[in-house]
Formats: C-alpha cells, sequence, structure tokens
DNA sequence: CTTGACCTTCCCGTCACTGGAAGCCCCATG
DNA sequence: CATGGGGCTTCCAGTGACGGGAAGGTCAAG
C-alpha cells in the first residue's frame, strides 16, 4: 500500500504521514523504487495515532501510549495516569477559555456595534481604571 | 524608564516587549547608550496588548484593536466585529475541548488503573471493532 | 510518447514567544 | 582605579505539529 492509500483510509495526510515516519512514529518498507509501503500494521498504528491525537494528546504521549499498546505486558495504572494528566491540562485549558468567553461575552454585550466610537471593549483593555 | 521597569509594571517580560517592538507594535525612543527608553504612551499601549492577548487575541487582532483604540474616529462595530469572531473561535475551541474532556473522562472511569495489561483506553484508541 | 497523477526529498513558514551566547554599560565597593 | 555584578544590547536557534511549495523521479493509461 502506498501512502495515499493509507491517507485515504486513515484520514491522515500524507504529509503528516510522512512526519510522524521522521520522528520515529512508524518504520515503514520502502519498495525498491523508494516509494514507503505500507503494511497493516502500520495503518493500525497511524489509526491509533489518529485517534490519540484527536483526543489532544501530545506526539510524545502518543509515542508513550503506543509503546503500551504494544506492550503485552503493560500496566493499565501507566496509561491511566497519562490519560488522566491530559485530562488535567484539558480541564486547564477549559477553564481559561470559559474565563475568555465569559470576559469578552460580556463585553461583547455593552458594546453598541454601530458607527459611534465609543466602545466599552477597548475602555477596558485601555485600564479599568 | 528602562525595559526592566516597564517588566515589572505591565507584567510582560523583556523578551516579549523587545519582540512587540520588533513586529512594529511599539515604538520606544533610544538613550544614547544605546537602552530603549519608554515613555508612559509605550506602558499604556503595553498593558493594552497585555490584556488583550489574556483575552486570547492574536497578535494580529492586537495590532488592528490598538490602531482601533488609538483612532477617535473609529465605528464600534469594528471592534465588535472582532471581539465577536473571537469569540466563535474560542467557544469552537471550547465545544471541541469538551468533546474531549467528556471522550477521555468516560475512557479514565473505565480503566482499572492497576497492574494489569487490560485497558479499556488503549481498546479504545486500537480501534473499536 | 506524452500526459497527468503519484511519489520522493528538502527547505521554509506558521505563532508567539523563550533560551542562551557574546558583548557593552553603569554603579557601588574595596 | 580596578572589579564585580546586574542590566542592557543584538542575534541565532528552538518550540509543536505539521503545511506549502519547489524540483524532480515513477508509473499506468491513452
Amino acid at each position: 500500500m502506498n501512502i495515499g492509500d493509507v491517507s485515504n483510509r486513515t484520514g491522515l495526510p500524507a504529509k503528516t504521514i510522512r512526519y510522524y515516519e521522521d520522528i520515529n512514529l512508524i518504520k515503514p518498507m520502502r519498495d525498491d523504487n523508494g516509494y514507503r509501503r505500507f503494511r497493516e500494521q502500520d495503518v493500525h498504528k497511524l489509526s491509533f495515532l489518529g485517534r490519540a491525537r484527536a483526543l489532544g494528546f501530545t506526539i510524545e504521549d502518543c509515542r508513550t501510549l503506543l509503546a503500551l499498546y504494544e506492550d503485552e505486558t503493560r500496566a493499565s495504572a501507566d496509561v491511566k495516569r497519562i490519560a488522566r494528566d491530559h485530562l488535567t491540562q484539558i480541564e486547564a485549558k477549559i477553564a481559561d477559555l470559559n474565563s475568555m468567553r465569559d470576559t469578552l461575552g460580556h463585553l461583547i454585550d455593552a458594546c453598541a456595534g454601530d458607527d459611534r466610537p465609543d466602545c466599552p471593549i477597548l475602555h477596558d483593555l485601555g485600564g479599568k481604571s
């Protein structure tokens, strides 16, 4: 299977697949013409990576998770710890964004949005004094 | 005022202040020894930028907002549009993160987190088949 | 034989900084 | 007057996770 087929099957851009090879997440074979040749095993790994990335795990987390996935003697506690740490990060980000959304929402509501210059948004950014 | 004082007063790292000069957000004077000399006006602009960045506006948004801030003939509608667009982005990000949090939360709850290898998190990442 | 779709590598750009090196400037102390 | 330490300068490189695009090799169809 060539990279285009793998891209179609996994939904990952070819660029991303090459990148994952660059950083040693996958090691596809090579044909005589230099083309990458992917086995089912590679496609499976890439699908795994796609799903892990979609859950927001960093590439380094993905690397670790993939290693655990392939380690029959893993402890699920190790996986759970990574996931929990990541969840904590996500929740922190959500909190940040919620705070921004609230502030911004109030300012937008207070702004007339017409052709006059008076603007509570700019007033707030300029200092609450 | 030197960059260190401005950093203390605005809370922005000196590196960031230099960067903002590099990209023409501010134009501090220079002393004979080459040191940047900041006026109150510069400090005020930097505080504005710090608050706008804290609300998650991109640098380019900040540039536009600063220009509007200094334009007495602005229309508040222009400001409001930028803010609303940004709010939309924030809400999209929050939705993404909430979805990640929910999925991840369920998986974490389902994972024993002990020394056995069975792990619903990895199982899910490996494909729901 | 040519066209056009794939594939390859390589390098630069993204965004908003951050770290660090090498070197100048200024003030206080011995 | 020398020295030491902190502050300032510029410049270069790295971050994360790719994406764009150039230059060129490969392959199957018409």
